[in-house]
DNA sequence: AGCAACCATAGGCATTACCTATAATACATA
DNA sequence: TATGTATTATAGGTAATGCCTATGGTTGCT
């Protein structure tokens, strides 16, 4: 069975003959009249009694007759309907974002995202790089919303913005009133650090190996709210991304931007490297870069 | 778009490649890449991201597949959907029938036809022999139930049985009592008929004159039970069939058997030369005749 | 680096839908 | 009854196209 031996079934019920049909159907007689043979072999039945001058369905013609325009329906709407269905957002985006930015960007973000695409539905995954690079690479994450650098060949991103790292302190701390704060100002201070396996924790790491800090590190813990926590408390101070200070409400912490060489962190959009992202993908990391530009705009230090 | 093109993507979304789905479809993987290919373009989207070890669908793909499904399972039930609505007599047929039989046989045919057929419909046509004949010829009657002679040419008959004749007469009258009644005893006898028009008054015109009986036509009317009326009331009496007699609950006629030659209508069931009778008026013509019979086992003269 | 798995491309073959021409039939008209 | 017209079916050739084998180019694993 063929879609066009329906076609010429229908166009022979509509039009009332073989002739006709054949004109409507621009393809010669003959051609019609074999097809339509076939096709009535094919279901064991006569689609049509063939009278001299008129053509009438038979009852295997009558109960073939909508289902044929069914399925004709169906197929002549299909290229249509899938433009509009991908066109209105419709589907399934799975995010994948790490732990040191989902608080901050996630809620705006989300709100954003469902007025965009009301239709969409998203499979959110808070996990750290090395998982989510995983997920990309397998195929089980569209987009994955962390931070450089990604070592993975097959991944490709796009950067969305740079977060500045600025250094939160205690209100009491000496540094908090000083003019401006310099990467010197920073060796061998008591710190607060983030895990390691966290990627911030890991490029504060970096950061101060590289211009030479050498902090002691008096305490570790897994999350910035804690980090937030014991800075607040005195001594320790720690270096935090802006997103978090924007989204900080208590006051409990001052924080102050490092001068020269400031130190940031690159967040990127990543996806598998051989996969477009779609329409929603693209959607959802504008309007993360969006989120993220009026979290900066709605405070500053 | 061609539905083996559907089937390959279906395939090759359920199998996870396109070599996979080409042995599953029994096609060489090269010929089936073409036609996803061909697909594609025709979509103006690709259908899949092709990644090095696997290929999976983008959103075009991810909106295609329930399409592609829902066709594919439309035309692959087609054919079982269609005998099974065929066979379980789903439908309408179009019945004609004439006045001399439907009010005997309709009822109990009708109870019988939707015992055995609960799922049709039925369009009923009761007028003249002349206008069923023109309702089969333009197809707008299915079957017709009626007697011979038919004249067109277009028409195709099957003889469902021969109805005798029988004298119809009041118990007063003197034949009533008579040991057997011949054609002998009917000539120049006081005569009530059916108007000519009718087939059957046709049929007793003619049966009268073949047999030189020349009655004395006392009275015309246009059905059966004013016959049985006036034939009850003295002198006349009349030729019905045999069906009206076992359906006239009445008892205020005698009905006698005539012996030798012994008229009788034939009734046919009647369609288009060039259609084959469906399933649903193969059923009914063979419920009307199994009706006559019954009707005929249910009393005697 | 080498190998295995996979999809794309190229070119030839075979199927088949299509075409023209013609036959066969029904139906209307002279 | 004969003829013309409209209709579908048949026959045989042509062209399109789906399929095949062989091969190329990647990817990803060892």
């Amino acid at each position: 069975m063929e879609l066009h031996q329906l076609r010429y079934f229908v166009a022979v019920v509509e039009s009332g003959g073989f002739s006709k049909a054949a004109k409507r159907c621009f393809v010669a007689q003959p051609s019609l009249s074999q097809q339509i043979i076939k096709l009535e072999s094919e279901l064991g039945n006569k689609l049509f009694d063939r009278l001299g001058r008129s053509v009438v369905l038979t009852e295997t013609g009558k109960a073939l007759l909508p289902k044929a325009r069914l399925i004709l329906s169906e197929t002549d709407n299909i290229k249509t309907g899938i433009t509009e269905e991908v066109d209105s957002g419709a589907g399934t985006l799975s995010v994948g974002i790490i732990p040191t930015i989902s608080p901050y960007l996630l809620p705006g973000s989300l709100k954003r995202f469902s007025e965009s695409f009301p239709q969409a539905k998203l499979a959110l995954n808070e996990n750290l790089t090395e998982k989510l690079v995983e997920g990309v690479v397998n195929l089980e994450i569209d987009t994955a919303i962390m931070s450089l650098p990604i070592e993975n060949k097959l991944i490709q991103t796009e950067t969305l913005f740079d977060d500045p790292l600025v250094l939160a302190l205690s209100p009491e701390h000496p540094l908090s009133e000083a003019p401006e704060i310099k990467i010197d100002d920073l060796k061998e201070i008591p710190f607060i650090a983030l895990g390691e396996e966290q990627c911030l924790g890991e490029q504060v790491k970096n950061f101060c190996y590289e211009k030479q800090i050498n902090p002691d590190i008096i305490c570790r813990t897994w999350n910035l709210s804690t980090i937030q926590q014991f800075v607040s408390l005195g001594d320790g101070v720690s270096l935090v991304p802006k997103m978090f200070v924007n989204t900080d409400t208590s006051g409990i912490c001052t924080y102050r931007n490092i001068e020269d060489q400031a130190p940031s962190r690159t967040v990127v959009a990543a996806w598998h490297k051989h996969r477009r992202p779609s329409m929603l993908a693209k959607g959802f990391t504008r309007i993360v870069k969006e989120e993220y530009d009026s979290l900066l705009k709605s405070r500053d230090i």
